[in-house]
DNA sequence: GCAAAAGTGTTTGAAGTACACCCATGT
DNA sequence: ACATGGGTGTACTTCAAACACTTTTGC
């Protein structure tokens, strides 16, 4: 058992989305709560923020039991959820942040947790289950003016494998031409100059790409309203 | 004098960057500390997260002692602030906020609290002035993308006041040409029918205008990897 | 009439989508 | 040969900036 603490101090958890494109699909990690509260139901990764970090070291440490820290290639906060009720007494205040990990990546995961498809979400402990759907729309709305598909993508990749990539996280159809023109144009991909063997089916040996830049990068700033004299 | 509270707990502040354009620039709502720690700099609205409420609506609760809450018109999370050496000790953790105020309010405020430039600050408390660039930047971010304007425009204004304030926000020059066209265009301005009275100078008496909505709306939504069959 | 400010028309350019067509490989 | 997938070329659309020109006022 815990007390609440001094009147007007509150735990702080840090949580994380952490996303990673399987199966054609956004899928997220979630581990089995084994006690109470909400036994049995799908948690984010979680913890207490401890005294000598901030949140974001805080996320990183704990997102290290569960996965390796190495194959998540970009964390970003996501915001602050403190309702009251949002679990039982005492109250907790919780950073939740997102965290990407690339498909390349096969991270072993403890036995009590899993990549589950954001499409069937298992029953989800609180309020964990808005809070993945806030990881998603951060990711998908990142997509479109940022690099963000480096967190995603293998290092080295065709572009059909990107646009693949890029069509199971914003779930819609992406056309591989129009991809492949809009990050090259934005200078995001370089041609690694290889090329891909055909599948079994035949076709062209597709030319292989990687993102230059692994950190993230506002790459379309602003649609409308620039300073003057800055094209357009 | 307060103690720490139980271990892995933490005093949980609110803070909120409130900006409003006064004489063609950018103004932030400090107030001087009189006390230790930081006494005589100059802080951030702020106060503690209080056991029934959630972060946002504990910062407008504290907002409401430093302006009249209505006339903030907008109020939205930044993030969360948590370097443990951000303040002295005891560690606080803070959830930042961006509040808005237009130009034809004229809040009172007390004593000891004033409006100041962001490109000429006082010496600030702690982090406050990061943060306070942190306000900024978002702001003129979403400028560029969304309706936030209504926020910073009084309820009826000509296209001229509208590009004052643009400009004023971003820093840069704004045709008053182009933001007509791009915010008519986007459904967010309406024409009130009537018109302005021209300066002493003469000139054509200009239209007025109001925003449509007065709650945030994304008018941009993607620049590029829109779904197919959407235009374009 | 003339200066001042507002507002419209039009040109230019960039970005992105759509689609036709060519290229390189396997069977 | 021909099917399969990769890649380029190009037309079309939308958006926004730039700027010339017209409109409506005060003096």
């Amino acid at each position: 058992m815990e007390s609440s603490g001094e009147a007007g101090t509150y735990a702080h958890d840090v949580l994380a989305v952490v996303l990673r494109i399987t199966e054609a699909v956004p899928s997220v990690l979630l581990w089995q709560r084994a006690r109470e509260p909400q036994a049995g139901r799908w948690s984010l990764p979680a913890g207490r923020l401890g005294p000598d970090e901030d949140v974001e070291a805080s996320v990183r440490r704990h997102l290290a039991e569960k996965v390796d820290l190495a194959e998540v290639a970009h964390v970003e906060q996501l915001g602050v959820f403190s309702d009251p009720h949002r679990g039982p007494p005492p109250r907790r205040v919780a950073t939740a942040f997102l965290g990407l990990v690339p498909t390349d990546a096969d991270p072993a995961v403890p036995d009590d947790t899993a990549w589950h498809r954001v499409d069937a979400l298992p029953p989800t402990a609180f309020d964990h289950g808005v809070i993945t759907r806030d990881g998603l729309d951060r990711l998908r709305a990142k997509l479109s003016y940022t690099n963000i598909g480096f967190a995603l993508a293998p290092a080295t990749f065709t572009v059909s494998e990107l646009r693949d990539l890029y069509a199971a996280a914003l779930g819609h159809r992406v056309s591989a031409t129009n991809l492949q023109r809009v990050l090259t144009r934005r200078g995001v991909l370089v041609p690694t100059g290889a090329t891909a063997a055909p599948g079994p089916a035949g076709g062209r040996p597709a030319a292989t790409f990687r993102f230059c830049e692994h950190a993230l990068r506002v790459t379309d700033p602003f649609a409308a309203l620039r300073p003057p004299g800055d094209g357009g």
